[in-house]
DNA sequence: GTGAAAGCGCTAACAG
DNA sequence: CTGTTAGCGCTTTCAC
């Protein structure tokens, strides 16, 4: 409070400042640095954690700096770094259709409360094309508005990374690319897969269907090859398959073509929890009961499967800890060190009342309520 | 391709490049400059859509800058502007509950379609209770991150605007908040409630009760308000009221409450479509049939309400319009110029399966399958 | 019309 | 260990 410095204070003031009256003039690392008496790079070093300011000079500067109120600007900063402490997040998608998504909120939830805690900023995009895509990226990268970027919704045969990699500009893969070597974080999706799997062979299901999202993005992807290779570890005969692309709507139609089959499954997994709630209606519709006609399993644990009736057996993901452990290590290769080696908690599968056992085999058509 | 000039971007280099190896240096508006033969000024010029520059110049920078592929620096753009070109959103809500909100991802998509169509970029924070909201909006402002921000989730008396205020952070209210001056932007909650009572009431509902949100909230009250003032207008007994808090949880346990009752309402509206859904569910539970035995009324529309069973009748806000409007709205004040006047669509009030014909009372009790 | 020059507020060499 | 100095890349007066 009163040892201000009064005399470095006015060899510190800008001569222009002098003139005009200076009430409202934004404070800034100088005014810190004459209140504290001393430079401003030694505000600088202190505020960035750097060795060479006395614990008696660090003191007053924090305590300067605490009494103006003053932060470092992160537009000054980010110019005379080269960097912007940001890191953005493009996420394409029809605009309409983005309420749909449970991952979406929790992922930015995650990866932001990481950020954070480390001083950067989340830069959000929404685009709803490849051409605006590209422009995204391009201008985040040209404008430096941010220093790296988390690629999400990974596609099989994803050009996306090398494109980045042109632009230079750093990144993680939310999801892992053979193809690429970008460095990949991923949740084990097929685990959760092949423990649905068991979990109704074990009811006695032994046509189990599976509804998917559209092929081309590796999740789907691998949630599929994950049920058809556990049918087969277990000996099953493959089960129908309809491709679907994650909406209500496509669930129920997927659901009406399984159930329009002849000998239709008794057990369908769905590779989300939407499509699954979706054919759960879509089966109510037509009289078949879950779990007693039908088992459904879906896939994310969205905050209203145990509120559906019946409560939905699902596998859960972690989303969040995912988010954080890409920010930890987005944040590591923007800076250049040694990214953090990550483990993820695994997915686990919970069950609801949306499975049972199956019917015996002869009696297993459906909408025949007692 | 072939006509570069070699010449030209020789001089544009800084003395200080020509020791070590120039291949990768960042180009900059120097060398846009440089190769278009004109000052730096005239190239700043043109891309910030002034007078002043002829049109064969103009002309090479444009060329010059397309050749390069060079974009304005964010950073020092910012910097020299004082401007950030940036707005921020931050979110205070429960990281793991996130999920459960298809508010905030429409929203946010909303408010970038007209961002980027005007160059600002979305800063995006999550936290989870009142200090941490304090300190990011402190940071924001402080640290120049942003020059406006966006304030969600009104809270009855709210204090959050005149802290914003004095932090001299330009803000617009999602909603309306007559205890404020600060421009606020509000979808018509309340018109859409008094259609769902109306509708009920035309189908023969007298015992209409309404499962709320949080009443600290401005859009859980004037649900509320309406509720209470379209049942009054109608000449309808106050019908029974529960506070829940917008969770499929505090939905389910609501519509048990209500069921309980010896006089139990036939027709239920709840704040939104995941307290709905998750009543329905509970209804369900107890051998409730919605529609014959009760029937339900959500808000939101969310992807799922028509994939429900029954599907949900609910009340449709367009929160992109909504959001569109708040983001043209924030940029026009924070750029200084008039606020546009917005007209925002009107809600819609979407009829499905979950409502229909009130029993007679006689019979109303519940739990009575033919 | 055009170009030179002075910042924007901070960081980081580099002397002292 | 401290202070001085020169940028970071752009915008913006202000002379020419």
């Amino acid at each position: 409070m009163e040892p201000t410095h009064p005399i470095a204070q006015d060899d510190a003031l800008p001569p222009a400042a002098t003139s005009g009256h200076a009430s409202e003039r934004k404070v800034t690392i100088g005014d810190v640095a004459a209140r504290a008496g001393v430079s401003k790079s030694a505000v600088s070093f202190v505020f960035n954690g750097r060795s060479g300011v006395g614990s008696d000079a660090r003191e007053r500067i924090l305590k300067a700096a605490h009494e103006l109120d003053w932060r470092p600007d992160a537009r000054a900063r980010a110019l005379s770094r080269s960097r912007a402490q940001a890191l953005g997040l493009v996420i394409r998608r029809d605009p309409t259709l983005i309420g749909t998504d449970p991952f979406f909120p929790q992922f930015v939830a995650g990866v932001e409360s990481y950020m954070s805690t480390v001083g950067y900023a989340l830069v959000l995009q929404v685009v709803d094309g490849e051409a605006a895509e590209q422009e995204a990226y391009a201008r985040l990268a040209g404008e430096a508005r941010v220093d790296g970027v988390f690629l999400t919704d990974l596609r099989v045969d994803d050009d996306r990374p090398s494109q980045l990699g042109a632009l230079g500009l750093p990144h993680v893969l939310l999801g892992t690319d053979r193809r690429s070597d970008s460095p990949g974080i991923g949740l084990d999706d097929a685990a959760g897969i092949r423990r649905a799997v068991r979990h109704l062979h074990a009811l006695g299901h032994q046509r189990i269907a599976h509804v998917s999202g559209a092929d081309r993005y590796v999740h789907s992807r691998i949630r599929r090859e994950a049920w058809e290779g556990e049918m087969a570890a277990l000996g099953l005969d493959p089960g129908a398959l309809v491709e679907a692309d994650f909406t209500g709507r496509a669930g129920a139609r997927a659901t009406h073509e399984l159930l329009d089959h002849p000998e239709p499954p008794t057990a369908i997994i769905f590779s989300n929890d939407i499509m699954a709630i979706a054919g759960m209606s879509a089966a109510a519709d037509r009289g078949v009961r879950v779990p007693q006609d039908l088992s459904v399993v879906g896939f994310d644990d969205i905050p209203l499967a145990p509120y559906v009736f019946p409560a939905l057996t699902t596998v859960r993901q972690d989303v969040f800890a995912w988010a954080t452990a890409c920010a930890r290590s987005l944040v590591a290769i923007v800076e250049g060190n040694e990214p953090v080696p990550v483990t993820l908690p695994s997915v686990e599968f919970i069950v609801r009342a949306s499975t049972g056992p199956a019917r015996p085999l002869s009696d297993a058509r459906q909408g025949a309520p007692e």
